[in-house]
RNA sequence: CGGACCGUAGCGCAGCCUGGUAGCGCGUUUGCUUGGGGUGCAAAAGGUCACGGGUUCAAAUCCCGUCGGUCCGACCA
């Protein structure tokens, strides 16, 4: 393919609205082009990427044993009525009518729709297992898209489904799938960490993300770099030293006028943050609970969600609060609360803690010498703050680290959520009715090819990895109108495509440095320069993107394939 | 959805405060020049100043509204 022959639009200046790298060079390469907020147009050198991306992900899937099949974006809304998701969804889903006045819905994801699919197709425990997936563009009104392809109202998912007899073999396409995922990041040049995570609304088991680690990441991740345990932050444990502080005496009440937040008691009383505990006040489905946690920790909704089974969990507002403590907002405590019967929760670290000051249920006042034990009635102690660096691995107890990621898969037990609503069943061998036992797995397409250049870039541009480059070579032909320069090129053009190996020709009339600018910014993975110059010196030049100028190799162009195919490997 | 800011040529921006016939850089086109890391010179094309209303002799500029966009926060299968 010859450069002029395309379309190919580089910028010279990152745009105005790209906040990280991948974002700025996804727009300088000519990969995208912006429509609207969250909406992007792939042109064509993008298109050529994100096609390999879909086909690594397909061939990785079919590997697996998963069959591909295309289901509609629009779906009729009485789907999501099915399973209640036509409400509990939100804002989030797009939604329309047709003419005839039905609801529709612009699917943001679809167990629903395969879910309703399958239960018609599914028959026969001889049909199991079967996991079958698309390639499909998913809709999501986002509140705030962001970053580029990474938080986009319109992206382009791989979303798969498998459908087992029971728990035993739904676990087995479970790891099997986990597995596939690794290959399929392995491959695209992207180096994603499987983390454990929450479920959310998706189901309650076991799920795992794979986070392409990067500062530019969304979520946090605790990580152990002794035994390898990593989670996102929003299910990510710690391992509790037990405590059992000094007896203290009874408590007794101190004014501490405009002392609100931590900070400011803590400064109050010139002690550590540790000393004091931290309550606030949530509303959980409806009913009001107190949440204590040390005073240098954050309450953790994700795992308080969970651990009350709840599906509604949010801060309480200022009248709920004053009601239930008896107090304006910054004085809360667990100690005799206004409201008496409320369900106290603390963090384990609370647990056998004395000596704590804590707020007083009363304006301007805090309590001190209070003995969690004798002093208040907590409901449970759990694991309910989120960790930090620093904290000990629940698995062996090393000091965890903080990391951010970008979630570009996610595999999911679903259990018999959507199965039960849809009534999947299967007859068994004696002719019996049972329930199939689902699970989802997710791929970003789209985010994953942005988040391979968040990963894989320098100052000077995208360094794409060979499996998913545009072009796998560039040839910069610096003297287009040289007819012994074009003929090196375009032979070796034609024996890089005759040995199926993606290749591009700039032959523009452009100065060298342009050329090699250009090369560098959309970052081809092997640049091959063609010029008088070099010829007179004994050939062409040839080096990989990621490769320094010293490592650049000379070679007659007779020996210029087999140099490339050694560098794309 | 709350808070802040921004909409001027394909891209990046200035002009607005203090109203007076719209500018710069990049890119594009043409010519010459240069020819191994975004060459230099010259010429040219390209804008209903987001939209609607108001104030005024006169609005890119001041006021009101609408729409779009960005950031912080909340939210996020």
């Amino acid at each position: 393919m010859k450069w002029t022959k395309t379309l190919i639009n580089t910028l010279r200046e990152d745009p105005g609205d790209a906040e990280i790298d991948s974002h700025k060079l996804l727009m300088r390469a000519g990969i995208c082009r912006k429509n609207g907020a969250g909406l992007f147009t792939f042109m064509p050198l993008g298109m050529r990427s994100l096609r390999k991306i879909e086909q690594i992900v397909r061939e990785e899937m079919n590997r697996a044993g998963a069959l591909e099949i295309l289901m509609p974006a629009l779906q009729p809304a009485e789907l999501w009525q099915k399973t209640g998701r036509w409400d509990t969804m939100g804002a989030n889903m797009f939604r329309l009518k047709d003419r005839g006045d039905h609801f529709m819905a612009m699917g943001p994801t679809a167990e629903e729709e395969v879910t309703d699919l399958m239960t018609n197709i599914i028959s026969s425990y001889r049909q199991l297992p079967v996991t079958v997936y698309q390639i499909q563009t998913k809709f999501r009104d986002e509140t705030r898209p962001r970053f580029g392809l990474m938080r986009s109202k319109e992206f382009i998912m791989k979303d798969g489904y498998s459908f087992d007899t029971d728990a035993e073999a739904a676990d087995k396409t479970y790891w099997n799938m986990y597995k596939a995922y690794e290959k399929i990041f392995a491959r695209c040049g992207l180096k994603a960490t499987p983390v454990q995570a929450d479920g959310g609304d998706m189901g309650d088991s076991m799920t795992h993300e794979f986070h392409a680690l990067a500062d530019a990441g969304e979520d946090g991740i605790a990580s152990c770099p002794s035994c390898g345990y990593a989670a996102n932050l929003e299910r990510a444990e710690r391992k509790i030293e037990e405590r059992n502080d000094a007896e203290c005496p009874a408590y007794e009440k101190v004014a501490t006028p405009n002392s609100r937040t931590i900070e400011e008691v803590a400064s109050f009383f010139s002690l550590p943050p540790t000393s004091f505990v931290k309550t606030l006040v949530y509303v959980a489905d409806g009913t009001p609970v107190m949440v204590c946690v040390p005073g240098d920790r954050d309450v953790n909704e994700v795992k308080m969600k969970r651990l009350l089974s709840a599906k509604s969990f949010a801060l309480a507002d200022a009248r709920t609060v004053e009601e239930v403590t008896g107090a304006p907002v910054g004085f809360a405590g667990p100690v005799k609360p206004a409201k008496a019967d409320i369900k106290i929760y603390a963090d384990f670290s609370l647990k056998g803690a004395r000596g704590m000051i804590v707020g007083a249920n009363e304006g301007d006042s805090h309590i001190k010498n209070v003995d969690l034990a004798r002093d208040a009635s907590i409901e449970q102690y759990a694991d309910i703050v989120i960790c930090g660096a620093g904290d000990m691995c629940p698995k062996c107890g090393a000091k965890m680290e903080l990391k951010r990621g970008i979630e570009v898969g996610q595999v999911f037990k679903l259990g018999t959520k959507y199965s039960d609503a849809f009534h999947t069943v299967y007859k068994d061998e004696n002719a019996t009715e049972k329930i199939c036992i689902m699970g989802c797995y997710g791929v970003g397409v789209t985010r994953t090819l942005q988040a391979v250049i968040e990963q894989s870039h320098d100052k000077d541009g995208i360094i794409w990895p060979a499996s998913i480059s545009p072009y796998q070579v560039v040839i910069d032909l610096l003297d287009p109108d040289n007819e012994e320069v074009v003929k090196v090129s375009d032979e070796l053009e034609k024996t890089l495509e005759d040995a199926g190996i993606d290749v591009i020709v700039d032959d523009r009339q452009d100065r060298p440095g342009v050329k090699f600018k250009d090369a560098d910014l959309i970052g081809f993975t092997v640049r091959v320069v063609v010029g008088a110059k070099g010829l007179s010196k004994g050939g062409v030049e040839i080096k990989r993107r990621d490769q320094s100028k010293e490592e650049m190799k000379i070679v007659p162009p007779d020996q210029a394939f087999d140099v490339i195919k050694e560098l794309l490997v």
